[in-house]
DNA sequence: TTCTCAAAGCGCAAACTTGCGCAATAGGCA
DNA sequence: TGCCTATTGCGCAAGTTTGCGCTTTGAGAA
C-alpha cells in the first residue's frame, strides 16, 4: 500500500484493457472520424464486449480523452518531485514547463491527427470534465506541500486556476493554425493567473 | 435585433416549455430523489413528449441545472450594467456581490431542498459543464469592456478564473453544514484569484 | 385574409448508459 | 496444493440520447 507499489497481475490486466480500449478508440476515431465510431466497434477492436467498455469508460469521449487524463495525472505527480522549498505555484509552473517542453518532442504527424479529433465540439466539452476530475488530486498534492487543508479555499482555487490555465491554453491552441507552440500559450496563461486579475 | 428586444409569441412558448421542464424536473427530484426520476416522468409532468424533452435538454442533469445556468447568465448581464470606468475584475466582483447578497433573501426552505438535490455527485460533475458553457459569453462581455480580443489569453483567463471562483465556492459550500453563508466563500475565492497565485 | 416557409412537437429506430446477477478467475490462506 | 473470496467480464433489461422524417403552427409576404 505504498505510494506506487507492486502492480499485481490483476491490476496489470486491467490497465492493459483500459489502454487497449483507449488506443482502439483513438485509432478508429483518427481513421473514420469521431462520430462514425460506435462503442461496439471500439470494444470489438480491443477484444472485449460492449458491456466491458462501459465498465472502463462512461462514454466514447472519456475513452478518447483518457490519454489527456493520464498525461495531466503524470504532470501532477511530477509536482511532487519538485523541491520542497518551492512555493506551490513555483512548483506547478516548473512542473508544467518541463512537462510541455518534453511534449514538443512528439511525432508531429500524430499531433496533427489527434488535433483534428480533439477539435470535435463534443470532446472540447468533455475535456472540461477531465480537468475537473483532477482538481481533487491536485489539491491533495498542493496541500501536502504546505500542510494546509486540501478543502480550503486557497488550495482549491490554486488547483482550479492551474488546471484552468492548461485548459484555456489548450482551447485557444486548438483554434490556432497547426504548428502553434502550446507551451507559449500555457506559459502566458499561467503568468496571468500568477499575477492575479484585480489589476 | 437590439440587445434584448421583442420576445415574439413563438419564443415565449419555447421559453415557457423550457421553464416548465426545468420546474417539473426540480419538483420531481425534490419529491422523489434525483435518481428515481425518469425523463418520461418529467416530460409527462410538463405536458410534452420525451422526444421534446431531449430537444430542450441533453440530459436530466442539464434540466435540473438550468436554474443555475439562468442565474449565472443573469449575473453576467449585470456585469454590463457596471460603470464603464471600472476595471473588468472590479466590475465582476461588484456584480457578484450584489448578485449573491440578493440571493440570500430566498426562501430558506427552498434553498435547503435544492441543496440536497445539488449535492448529488452526478450534478456536481455536470455543474462544471454549466459554468464552462458560460465562459464564452463572459469573455465577450469582458472584451467589450476593454476593447480586447475575446479570444485573447488574458480575457479568457479572467473569465475562467471568475467562473472558477464561483464554482469552487459553490462546491465547498455544498460540503459545509446548512446555513453556511455562500457569499463569504465566493468573496474569499474571488479575493484569491484577484491577488494571484504566485506569491 | 391567405399563402408560404421555417421552426417546433413528436414518433421511430439505432446507439449508448447503467444496475443486476451469474460465471470465470486472480490472489490470499490453510 | 487446494479452498475462499473479491474482482472482473459480460449478458440482459430498463432507461436515455440522437438522427431522421412527418405533421402542426407561428410569422412574415402577397
Amino acid at each position: 500500500m505504498s505510494t506506487a507499489a507492486e502492480p499485481g497481475l490483476r491490476e496489470r490486466k486491467k490497465a492493459a484493457t483500459r489502454q487497449a480500449l483507449h488506443a482502439a478508440a483513438m485509432r478508429l476515431a483518427i481513421e473514420h472520424g469521431f462520430d462514425r465510431v460506435t462503442v461496439e466497434a471500439v470494444a470489438d477492436e480491443a477484444g472485449v464486449s460492449r458491456r466491458t467498455f462501459s465498465n472502463y469508460f462512461g462514454s466514447k469521449e472519456e475513452a478518447l480523452l483518457y490519454g489527456d487524463y493520464q498525461r495531466i495525472h503524470l504532470l501532477i505527480e511530477q509536482v511532487r518531485a519538485r523541491p520542497a522549498a518551492e512555493t506551490p505555484w513555483a512548483a506547478l509552473t516548473a512542473a508544467a514547463e518541463q512537462f510541455y517542453l518534453k511534449l514538443g518532442d512528439l511525432d508531429p504527424q500524430w499531433i496533427a491527427q489527434s488535433r483534428l479529433v480533439r477539435a470535435q465540439p463534443a470532446l472540447v466539452a468533455a475535456q472540461v470534465q477531465t480537468f475537473a476530475a483532477l482538481e481533487r488530486d491536485l489539491s491533495t498534492e498542493i496541500a501536502a506541500r504546505t500542510g494546509d487543508d486540501p478543502s480550503g479555499v486557497r488550495v482549491r482555487m490554486t488547483s482550479a486556476a492551474f488546471l484552468a490555465s492548461l485548459r484555456v491554453a489548450l482551447h485557444i491552441w486548438l483554434d490556432k493554425p497547426p504548428g502553434t507552440n502550446l507551451w507559449d500559450l500555457v506559459s502566458e496563461a499561467l503568468a496571468e493567473a500568477g499575477r492575479g486579475f484585480e489589476s
